[in-house]
DNA sequence: CAGATCAGACCGAACGTTCTGTCGCTAAGA
DNA sequence: TCTTAGCGACAGAACGTTCGGTCTGATCTG
């Protein structure tokens, strides 16, 4: 990617044309924003986009890569204060029942970006399946902690609740949304670590 | 909606115009296609198209309304053969997990058009906040069948299940998206078949 | 005959991309 | 200290294509 070399400092052209993609195509969907509308709100030239972002696309890979690290960075702040095997999983569901609560929320962008993007050659769709990949490995070796035989369907049942309760955030009351999730995922927790107690006094 | 009266045959034109959009639009995105590939794939003239849909918003109402039809359809379906409260729920369940394996899955219409779709001012916005309330309620209801008490938080655990499967039922495996999805509901409706097993025996 | 459909041209706007010349800033060299 | 070169950003025009929508006249069918 052009002007993005691991150690060099980004202009600050490029932050903003980042910061605004980032912004508008989550508020708004990606087909809906035409270039013109980023360069115009980042205050930039059109020159200075194709200087930083030699496509639309490049521009989105940059939008979606920078979401993925928000939400590393979320993860990673859970696994720190890591008391438990349970503790992290509740964490990160709070983490996303709050997100679901903060204004402006629009659902999951990767899952937007699956809508927009559904041919799986393209590399917007080949970005969003890594991303999903990487979560759901994060959250079955959690699961691992609490249960390890039933960590992969307890992984997939806590992402099914999430990739709902994400879906319809926007769509409906947040509160009861985030409510809805966080039951169920102290459900499902429950339900494993009742499994893991019961193997543990056998 | 022109030319659509309630008692009126829909005309071959139409219908080929309704047809096609509804294949092309769910798979392939809705802002991603336009009205000159609907045209030409169903094989009528622009002046007929527009004669049909006054605008490309009229023909997307379309398209998510024959979804809600189909939906509807398996719904009803589902109430025909109702020999306890629980059997519409698991067979509304299955229905939605054969859909995730069948092929050109791809996903929720009205998810999808949601993530094209974010503003609530427009019309195709708003058609499928309706849809959504329909299911909800139809949910509710049948869960009321199963548990009166805790009616209104199951439907919406059952509804974040489906959300959750529905988007993930062509990012990932299907039929392991389709196992967890019949898990969690079966794993649902014991939880409040008991609860009313319990209530039942005091 | 009336309505539906056809063929096809046209419109202005928007789309993503390319390009040119100019300006400002910074660092290095004389 | 001054000059120069290089880099990044600016202003703005231009390109060809696609977009959704409008229109006209001809043909077909019931």
């Amino acid at each position: 990617m052009a002007s993005d070399e691991p150690n060099a400092r980004p202009s600050e052209a490029r932050l903003k044309l980042l910061r605004t993609a980032t912004r508008i195509f989550y508020a708004e969907g990606i087909h809906a924003v035409g270039v013109d509308r980023i360069i115009a709100e980042a205050k930039v030239t059109r020159a200075t986009f194709y200087r930083h972002f030699p496509s639309k696309d490049d521009l989105i890979l940059a939008y979606l890569r920078e979401v993925h690290q928000l939400e590393r960075g979320m993860v990673d702040e859970a696994l720190a204060a890591n008391l438990s095997p349970v503790e992290p999983l509740l964490a990160i569901a709070n983490s996303i029942a709050q997100n679901i609560q903060s204004p402006g929320f629009r659902g999951c962008a990767f899952l937007n970006a699956a809508a927009e993007y559904p041919d799986t050659n393209h590399p917007v769709h080949q970005e969003l399946i890594a991303h999903r990949a990487w979560f759901l490995g994060t959250i079955t070796t959690l699961m691992a902690q609490v249960h390890e035989g039933t960590a992969d369907p307890a992984a997939r049942h806590f992402v099914m609740l999430r990739d709902g309760a994400m879906a319809a955030g926007c769509l409906s009351d947040p509160t009861l949304v985030s409510e809805t999730f966080l039951r169920g995922v102290e459900g499902l927790l429950r339900i494993n670590s009742e499994r893991q107690s019961t193997e543990s006094a056998r």
